[in-house]
DNA sequence: AATATAGTGTGTATTTCTTACACTAAGTAA
DNA sequence: TTACTTAGTGTAAGAAATACACACTATATT
């Protein structure tokens, strides 16, 4: 069963798409590569699917990898196979992203042996990326402008408690727009699913905002009703 | 550069859910199979990717090969990748849909050697079909009922001609609800992606329909606009 | 010629959502 | 106490979505 045949003949990665917020800037993940092909040049961090999990399982153990992570919100959004796109021969790449909460808690530990380094990275200051990584990076920002309109994947970038102006921040990096303050806050209290603390922001030098949190319970209810961000 | 690595040891292939409207019902093509595995059951009509085509062309030519057609919009929506989908190794198959009319203008002629035959099926009454076939149509109908309204695919199910209830139609089966006539008629027509026809239907014993076209220079024109159907 | 049938085609009032817009309140730092 | 900085709030106008009912017309039947 485990014999190779001959139409057995290519093999599947992953690349992640992982989106991080650190309070200011929206970031991504980038590794610095060490081996053939593209050795030296920056990359998407991906992988290839192992014979025993599926893709998501795959995606999973890719991110655990290369931040440590487990527990994230991650997405398949597009499966990219032209032919050339590697060097080496047939790879076909499952596409995924992920937002992550940058610094606070506990650090990032990338750990990977086929890389340099691995850097957060303005998404306003990309390098030159290997591959068709730069094609796949700008649809992955395409797809979450797209999803964020519709489900809540930016509360996966921000901390467990945060401000309605830290939301805001969020989807105006991401959309790439400025935002209306009155009408964004009416319009993200109006979804019923951010509970508002009896807490004040710290350490700052100025008024001091209201906490919030993001109610799990509440979104699930409304699940299906198709609410839109 | 073509001997097999050994990390080059599994098989992408392609799905195709073509979904089809005789002018009644939404129907779906599915192939009873020849082969093992799943030999005599029904499945949705799909093939390995070859060496030397992208998971588009392959996608292309598998519409084109089994339906003799060509030129249909058709777009990828889902990567199934579980480890023991297919039973005779590991196979990753790239889900693609695609809307055609079926029957007037040319008869389609299915010519598949690994199916017994090759049918136009109700998607009310399915039968129970191979793989995960069943998940993998599931997950196709729920995408294209978010993408219609968004992009006008519906208009590749319909004649060149057709009438506004005929649009209704599609709508009201894809969606599975009905609709109202007047906001319908309000709203398809607000786009601006129509274009009155001098013409009315012909044949029926009751007042005949204006006719209308689907105008893809004035859809080109508005894209990027975001519009919504 | 009258009538039944079946689908076409239209208008308006109501509600809901979107957008535009500017000031006061609170806390900190000097 | 004052100056500074960000938090926090309401309303009006316009646009879009919804709900809803009736007259028109081509044809087939008698």
């Amino acid at each position: 069963m485990k014999e190779i045949l001959p139409q057995f003949n290519s093999a599947v990665s992953i690349d992640c798409v992982l989106f991080g917020f650190d309070g200011g800037e929206l970031k991504i993940l980038l590794i610095e590569r060490n081996e053939e092909p593209f050795k030296d040049w920056w990359a998407l961090p991906g992988n290839l699917v192992g014979e025993d999990e599926s893709v998501d399982q795959s995606a999973s153990r890719i991110l655990h990898e290369l931040t440590g992570l487990s527990d994230v919100y991650m997405e398949q959004y597009y499966t990219f196979g032209e032919v050339d796109r590697h060097p080496q021969g047939r790879v076909i790449t499952v596409a995924y992203y992920a937002m992550l909460r940058l610094g606070g808690d506990k650090a990032l530990k990338p750990l990977t042996t086929y890389a340099k380094k691995a850097q957060w990275i303005n998404v306003r200051e990309l390098p030159k990326l290997g591959f068709d990584h730069q094609h796949i990076f700008d649809k992955g920002l395409e797809k979450i402008k797209r999803r964020i309109k519709h489900l809540p994947i930016a509360f996966e970038l921000l901390p467990e408690k945060f401000t309605l102006t830290q939301v805001q921040n969020v989807y105006e990096l991401i959309l790439g727009k400025k935002l209306d303050k009155r009408n964004f806050r009416k319009k993200i209290l109006s979804f019923g699913v951010l509970r508002e603390l009896d807490e004040k922001q710290k350490g700052v030098s100025f008024r001091a905002a209201t906490l919030y949190k993001f109610d799990k319970r509440k979104y699930a209810k409304l699940f299906g009703k198709e609410i839109s961000f």
